[in-house]
DNA sequence: CTATTATATCAACCATCATTTATATGTAAA
DNA sequence: TTTACATATAAATGATGGTTGATATAATAG
């Protein structure tokens, strides 16, 4: 059982192809998911650009805080910058975050109505 | 400034409702897709139940390492549990969570390509 | 009972990360 | 230039999390 590497194509199940640094990709972006005020941003980004300064006055959030989180993520590449003067605006990259999201919650009722039903 | 909560229903974009604890859930699920040995269980999971001893033989993994996860995996309601004798057998909770992890995959490779496109 | 197999847990280490406070950078106006 | 405003960055701290190695629990066979 040295090592076997000619099982992949048998369990793959909703996509094709090898899957190697693609799980990382995809894990570094649930990250970027995984924390209550970067899912904030997002949600009060919808689909309208924002300054930072309204970000922090909508979510009631320190500003170091919001623009940290904002770098971050700037650096999963799911959102824009655009900058006017002396103010920065912040946009979703790409709709389909909101989907995602909204498929996570979904899920997320699911699991937890199962849990309590049964 | 003291405190505001009257602008909720004003930008919900996909979902409608509070949304109050339900971002904690989704952070939550998301933060357990977010390692990529965690990941890389799911996938192997797909659709059939699996003992611990096949997903560590077949991941290459440690033994405790994959416990470990599958501890994580559960605590988030992602794999149900069943046991049979000396075995423990694990099984997704829901076979959307392939939909959601190619979902991320596809938004990884778009925002990836539009990167370097650009 | 002992022995063996399957799985879980524990302890320790190291890395990552979220948050706060303070400060720095940058932009525009007077 | 100074002043004011918008945003970013730095440093420090506390918490969380992944990994390894050793050990413990559980179930079964002999």
């Amino acid at each position: 059982m040295a090592d076997d590497r000619s099982k992949d194509s048998a369990t793959t199940p909703e996509w094709s192809g090898p899957m190697d640094g693609d799980l990382a990709s995809i894990a570094f972006l649930a990250r970027s998911l995984g924390d209550e005020n970067r899912l904030r941003i997002l949600l009060c980004l919808g689909e309208e650009k924002k300054a930072v300064g309204s970000i922090v006055q909508e979510l009631n959030l320190s500003q170091p805080l919001v623009s940290h989180h904002l770098k971050e993520l700037k650096r999963s590449l799911l959102v824009k910058i655009e900058r006017s003067g002396p103010f920065v605006y912040y946009q979703l990259a790409d709709p389909s975050i909101l989907g995602i999201m909204g498929a996570l919650h979904l899920l997320a009722r699911e699991l937890l109505t199962r849990r309590t039903s049964f």
